[in-house]
DNA sequence: ATAAATGCAAAGCCTTTGCTAATCT
DNA sequence: AGATTAGCAAAGGCTTTGCATTTAT
């Protein structure tokens, strides 16, 4: 399982740090060099890759999900108008309460996920 | 614009705190009473809901969004298993670095949402 | 009266799946 | 050779939209 394919690496090198794109703003990319480049295998691919940790799908409330590569930060900054995603550096980010790296900041969602009592007990 | 309907009210009764079904999930409940209630209706409810900020929509990573009451609370606990959503009040919440709530703790995401540098000079 | 809300069915968007052909080891 | 991956088209889930009808103010 796992084997090197064409198509595998031509989807791990259009990530770059910093590009967060949709699945189908990534399909438009990739068919630029590969005009048949297959919608089906794309998806497939980038679900493995985020189950190896290579890439990670970012989700924001009302839009379609997005991937980057896996740096391991999970503090993200989201712009409201372009819809884009940025890492954030929490370690001397901070310039005013309501800035961040020059962001405007309207508000902020921390979410911790795991494992409810309820279902740990029904997991024994 | 914005007239109370007996639909209306059906809708928000449904919300108790801590309940935070998907559309589909909460179609169904209200079916239970009302078995033609309209999913275009509902919808269209539920999105006007959010914007006037008496519900809340929650988005999870590969996972079909969510409703909740909305209670001003930014925090929120995930259970990747059952899918369930809550509140976290911070304030005394923390028993162990790996456990909030009873909950088992797997990873935490922090979004701050705003307008990046380049859009808020193009709004200008 | 009239602007808004409802309900239905149809359309849409994003994503997944079934199946055959091609490809990697 | 044998299992994995790619590609296409079809299906699926969730949500939105168009339009005619009903309802609140």
């Amino acid at each position: 399982m796992d084997r090197n394919t064409e198509t595998k690496s031509m989807i791990l090198k259009a990530f770059k740090k910093g590009y967060t794109p949709t699945a189908e703003e990534l399909l438009q990319k990739l068919r630029e060099a590969e005009p048949n480049f297959s919608r089906a295998t794309l998806y497939r691919n980038l679900a493995s890759f985020c189950e190896n940790g290579k890439l990670k799908k970012v989700s924001v409330v009302g839009k379609t999900d997005r991937y980057e590569l896996n740096t391991g930060c999970n503090y993200h900054l989201v712009c409201e108008v372009c819809g884009k995603i940025e890492d954030l550096e929490m370690a001397g980010a901070i310039k005013t309460p309501a800035r961040l790296m020059d962001y405007e900041v309207h508000s902020h969602e921390l979410m911790f996920y795991g494992v409810c009592p309820k279902c740990q007990k029904k997991r024994k």
